[in-house]
DNA sequence: TGGAGGGTGATAATCATTGTCAAACTGGAG
DNA sequence: CTCCAGTTTGACAATGATTATCACCCTCCA
């Protein structure tokens, strides 16, 4: 077990953590895409592993949408377990904690008998510029 | 707008929320081969389509899993927002309250700027049958 | 510089889900 | 009870996201 496998640093992966520092969260096909229209030359596939890999490292957050696509962001705080508030429109996202969210699930978990309790969080609204821009209009 | 298409109670919508009464979160999927199990004879896009039926008239609730997948349960409170604890091996799930959460997301959104907020709240654990079963086996 | 092994990418494959469309079925009218 | 209209069904193709393949390329260490 002690045998990590340490990354290598490729031109493709460090343009996709340069890609990612413009912030937000998007799929992988929309960071290939970005990465394409920035000029780099990398495949879907490798964007999809490299993402995938900084993920598991740690490096980046990942949030699943309703439509079952995989979102990814760089994270800001990899070691401390935080949420998100995420504006459905544009992908723009800010962490946030929530006090308290962690003892109150856990209780809440143990009341009910489980155990290795594990929670997702995520708030999805309309961030203030895209209520600007979309003016008073009301989706439901 | 006032045209409201009702649905028609078919043999396989009747045994969909018969399969339903089982209980647990399960995919589209697996809820089919139930069915196939339970000896009806029934089309998986039926199923799906159904499901979906089902889940916007608010006789379901839905999920999605990490990797992508909807899952679907009889709801047993459409009309109260409510959250869940369900069980990673076996599906099985219990509604769940989280004191004054509304409240305090309501309050972080709002202090982000950030309107018509929705939230998305899942515990996942292992229910206290599951942990019998498979003993003190540690995950990680 | 040279070698070893991870990384890359075009493409096929996989998986869940949706669209298609003719035929079967449900529910109300006659 | 019979007929009609419109829904629903189901087999299968299509879609869309993600993963597996696999031979070639490149990074990193000695």
């Amino acid at each position: 077990m002690t045998e990590v496998t340490r990354p290598r640093m490729t031109r493709q992966r460090q343009a996709i953590l340069d890609a990612l520092d413009g912030g937000g969260f998007r799929s992988a096909q929309d960071w290939h895409d970005h990465l394409r229209h920035d000029g780099a030359s990398i495949g879907l596939a490798t964007v999809y592993r490299s993402l995938q890999h900084f993920a598991e490292s740690g490096d980046v957050d990942t949030v699943v949408t309703a439509s079952g696509e995989t979102l990814y962001r760089r994270c800001e705080q990899p070691e401390v377990h935080h949420h998100h508030l995420r504006c459905r429109n544009c992908g723009a996202a800010v962490d946030i904690d929530i006090p308290d969210l962690e003892s109150v699930t856990n209780r809440i978990a143990a009341q009910h008998g489980y155990t290795d309790v594990d929670h997702t969080v995520e708030l999805i609204g309309v961030c203030a510029d895209c209520t600007k821009v979309s003016g008073a209009k009301a989706s439901g």
